[in-house]
DNA sequence: GTCTATATTATGATAGAC
DNA sequence: GTCTATCATAATATAGAC
């Protein structure tokens, strides 16, 4: 890898970090300099502009999140563990998550009043995830399965909102459960062949 | 009501306006002086920083909510005829939540990311309603009524993000039916006594 | 209380040597 | 590809006349 592919993977680096916690408009090009160690002045010779080293921040998020996706759907042999397994994905990141927030959810909040084609592009992140959950749920032959993928990310996406907003993991964790419930209430009352598999 | 009353309320009103549909961060002195008509200079007779008018304008909110919390439990005889009232402002107020967003929601997430102070301010409106609907479901002698107040607002809060970021009031409504459903459900399995009055 | 300047600072972005 | 220096602008905030 050429010196300049690293530093540009630097900078990513430390924009995936810092736009999350501090937000993508309270971090500077300054401040990305310092935390990645990389010099101001080239920065424009990697990225044309703030924006896109967000693109490339997204895109970088995507790859990660296609590969997850990928992995989980090897992994886990019925649909039903998929689904629990991208719930947990909260519990693992719990800490994170009552301190900054969801990184998807924040940004898109972020972008909603910005520029519309970032906004897009954060869009795509949430349709990875409600992608998958809708195949799973598709798998369960659940009816209206993209509507109930919606529900689940929806009801999550709150309750991280929630946890962030009074510092609360218990909140969290409670919502989660009521998730992981609401999922083996929708499979058991709709499908019980489905039950006992996982 | 004396003029400098009367220009401090207009820069409020319009702060409500573009910080709500703009956001904090991307409203400028000069967007408010232009959308308010009160020259730029004048700002600082009134408000001593931009984050004071900030703190004006939930301060407005909170007014304005309590108003109509209290207006509600006197003109609706039942708990879930309160509850089933707070969650059609949802509906009422769809196509402003479905351009940009909660207003609540999103202060809570620009604010999360920066002073902790002014996020404390924004704190305080989500608990005026997650008090508010404690008290309903206290009334309904429903357990953990925090708990579930919680996790409607969660639900709430969630499908508005989705809402928001897909553009999609079909996806508002559906969720505010479910969340309906889900109260009726609570209150009928849980107390049947409750059912018929309402 | 309101208005016309103006100070100050931070930030995204550029120029050009090396 | 990287670095130093600098520009241009926009935004918060202030000074002071009226």
């Amino acid at each position: 890898m050429s010196r300049s592919s690293s530093n540009r993977n630097l900078i990513i680096r430390s924009a995936r970090h810092l736009f999350y916690t501090r937000g993508f408009e309270h971090t500077s090009l300054a401040d990305l300099a310092q935390d990645s160690g990389v010099n101001k002045g080239s920065f424009y010779y990697h990225f044309p502009s703030k924006d896109d080293v967000l693109r490339a921040v997204i895109e970088a998020r995507l790859l990660d999140i296609d590969a997850a996706l990928e992995r989980w759907q090897q992994e886990h042999a019925t649909p039903r563990l998929r689904l629990v397994r991208f719930v947990h994905m909260i519990t693992s990141e719990r800490d994170a998550l009552v301190a900054h927030g969801c990184p998807t959810g924040s940004l898109l909040s972020e972008l909603g009043k910005g520029d519309p084609s970032l906004h897009q592009e954060a869009v795509a992140i949430l349709e990875r995830y409600v992608t998958f959950l809708t195949r799973q749920l598709e798998e369960l032959s659940l009816p209206e399965p993209r509507s109930l993928a919606m529900h689940l990310m929806a009801r999550l996406q709150g309750a991280i909102l929630l946890s962030h907003a009074y510092h609360s993991t218990d909140l969290l964790d409670r919502e989660v459960a009521l998730a992981i419930t609401w999922l083996d209430d929708l499979i058991l009352t709709s499908n019980p062949s489905h039950g006992d598999i996982s």
